[in-house]
DNA sequence: CAGATGTCAGTCGCACTGAAATTT
DNA sequence: CAAATTTCAGTGTGACTGACATCT
């Protein structure tokens, strides 16, 4: 089978019972603001010459260790066959090494080097600033509020979706 | 000028003091809800044969009325470039009129249809599914909560950019 | 052999730029 | 003439698909 149960929405699910107008608002919020906040990052990061896609991948690699090019995909949720070419920027830059895996030859072992920690933590660091800056109204109270009402609705969002990087 | 200082996010902005661990964080999880919800979205709509900027700009007619192209990139954020296709496409489905501004020969009028009033209800109908799929981990209060914040936030990042649709 | 893995080539939608032509 | 409006013709990036060679 191909791809198509991933992240399909289901037409029949029946939620709460938010009012209409809200649910409504709701949903060209959070387009609108995904769509800033987005572009926000991606032009605070743009300088550093670092598309999004080297940060999830550091950052994973920096939290759950090495790992095959397959695993890394599914944990960054990036796709494969762009994974590839994410690698070889990183590689080329020093930040990460890849080599064959010995135990199974189809594989290759991705590790972060020490220089793709400090990358990281470059990284990290502006999009602090980026976090800052957007959630600038907000209390720190609120800011926490936020944090966790987002990680509750992207764990179901995530659970619902096959894993990422599908790619056959 | 360019459109250079749109939506610039200041490096020397300096917000409040959450931690760093919670800042990072509400990074990725600012950009993976982003790109789930609105993945999710458009997979529901396209049954509908209706991108993204069907829905906003009807919406946006619907609730502001009757205007020029240019207001209309304008309130819905879309390029003035872009808007031209989305409007023959809506003109094509009977959903919105285009016409000449009789005062101002430069201009066109573009007013919302009834049909487009109903293609509107159709797609609002698909969003709120979406909506509650999106939300289903949280209470009505936790959805209102959320819909405050992001209001804030979006609010905030709107009024630190430029208007949308600059195409000089 | 089926299945997993890494790779390449290419499609598609979207945000965005630049430069016309027309009218004020 | 300068400025505003609509339009067309592009670019660039990111999400995504499909097929291929290699290996288990």
């Amino acid at each position: 089978m191909d791809t198509s149960d991933e992240l399909r929405f289901d037409p029949a699910f029946d939620g709460g019972g938010a009012s209409k107008r809200l649910r409504r608002q709701l949903s060209r919020l959070l387009g609108m603001t995904s769509a800033q906040t987005s572009r926000v990052a991606a032009e605070a990061l743009a300088p550093l010459g670092a598309p999004k896609a080297h940060f999830v991948v550091l950052a994973v690699l920096d939290e759950a260790g090495p790992a095959s090019q397959a695993v890394l995909a599914d944990r960054a949720r990036v796709y494969r066959s762009d994974l590839v070419a994410v690698l070889n920027e990183l590689a080329e830059g020093g930040w990460i090494v890849r080599a064959p895996d010995p135990d199974d030859k189809r594989r290759n072992t991705i590790t972060i080097t020490d220089a793709g920690r400090e990358r990281l933590a470059e990284i990290e660091a502006v999009l602090d600033g980026v976090n800052d800056f957007i959630t600038a109204p907000l209390s720190e109270a609120e800011r926490a509020q936020l944090f966790s009402l987002l990680g509750r609705v992207n764990a179901h969002l995530a659970a619902s979706a096959g894993g990422a990087s599908p790619a056959p």
